[in-house]
DNA sequence: CGTCGCGTTGACAAGGTTCAAATTTGGTGG
DNA sequence: CCACCAAATTTGAACCTTGTCAACGCGACG
């Protein structure tokens, strides 16, 4: 798996969470295989997640099955953390995924023992929020090829600029998450690499290598 | 964002911030004209807001002129508290506005101060990341119908089930929220109209009396 | 009384979706 | 080892929802 865990600026997780788990808040290890739920919108809040390797999405549907991905997570990523009672989302594992399990009350008993902790937790939901908001720019009022380009660019960024970006999720799991069709999703990759601004390899066109990041940051603005 | 801090659903007034106001954290009352800018994406985060009266947009800008309003501020909720130290998107009076005004470091000292405090901030702030998820359902998923019927169902639920919705913004903005063109919200509003799902009033039509909420209700799922 | 802002409506264009087909690959079982 | 099948992706063509452009009406206001 080439999914880095990369613990340098891009990343900007891994830090609040590191002294808990050193306390061992994070008790057990899991393992999902690909395509699994961890948890179901509107199930109890029992555990908080913390992703060792793998990479999971979650997501809201539509009763008639419309599915928007708020977010994916990587290694590194904490997921399921929620001030309710209830998850307001869904957790998948898009690929197979090993996570490390916290009790929820646990970690909540934590953070009052530490004076920093209740900020800390604030500073992952103000993230969260960051990125909600970016998002609802580009959900709102980005095309198609903008989109996409941010994606690229966001999970290069995410996974600390590396040669080749190996994609975990499928082009569907973009579209639901950018918005759009994965037929969409395919035509902008192509439309992309015939502008030369990335090449598309491996046998389901994951890898991507991106050869102008300059020419895709214009299309993101 | 969408800050309510109505405890009880039909009266959006003074929630968690009504201990604050009380303590003279609000320190001084404001006025601005409609369309006067409150605060701009990226200045300094000097001033949180509470609303007294009026309504208040907050939105991001990419830099071709396309808006995404992030969330609506009506009275008694509270906008501008951001955790950085500059402001994530700007804000604008929709309509002649008066808030109320605290210095960002007395708000964050008095937080301090109590110990409840800082968990009242993340109760804020989680509100405005549930409104963020919901709304990117709503701007990755939703036909332009539904997502007009959901904006009229969150503007009677925040003002509180009124027989007559006064809303105070104008099409454009409605359309900028919802990820439209103004033309497309007037289109879906007359849909409605001919559906006797609501009726248009008043001189600028922002006058909406719901007829059907049950049926708008189905479109929202 | 003219102008301006706001909203509605129509005609047309276009970006994105839908439907369908072809390709590739990996897995499974004979 | 190889045949066969399922899953993922790409690509094309037709279609449709929404955007664009324009005209018009209405009320407010100077």
């Amino acid at each position: 798996m080439l999914l880095r865990t990369s613990a340098s600026s891009s990343r900007p997780v891994d830090g609040p969470l590191s002294a808990l788990a050193a306390e061992r808040v994070f008790c057990s290890e899991f393992r999902y295989r690909r395509g699994t739920e961890i948890f179901g919108e509107g199930e109890e809040t029992e555990y908080v997640y913390q992703i060792v390797s793998g990479a999971v999405r979650t997501y809201k549907l539509l009763c008639d099955g419309r599915r928007q991905v708020n977010a994916f997570h990587l290694p590194g990523d904490m997921f399921g953390l929620e001030n309710g009672a209830a998850h307001r989302f869904s957790a998948e594992a898009v690929v197979a995924t090993t996570v490390r399990i916290a009790k929820r009350r646990s970690l909540v008993e934590a953070m009052q023992g530490q004076r920093a902790g209740s900020s800390r937790v604030l500073g992952l939901v103000t993230q969260n929020l960051q990125h909600a908001e970016n998002h609802m720019l580009l959900l709102g009022r980005k095309t198609a090829l903008e989109r996409v380009a941010a994606f690229l660019l966001e999970m290069d960024r995410r996974l600390g600029h590396p040669d080749v970006i190996v994609l975990p999720m499928s082009r569907r799991d973009i579209a639901d998450y950018l918005g759009l069709t994965l037929e969409t999703v395919s035509r902008a990759c192509s439309k992309l690499r015939d502008q030369k601004m990335l090449k598309l390899e491996g046998p389901t066109q994951r890898q991507v290598v991106l050869l102008d990041r300059k020419g895709l940051a214009e299309y993101d603005t």
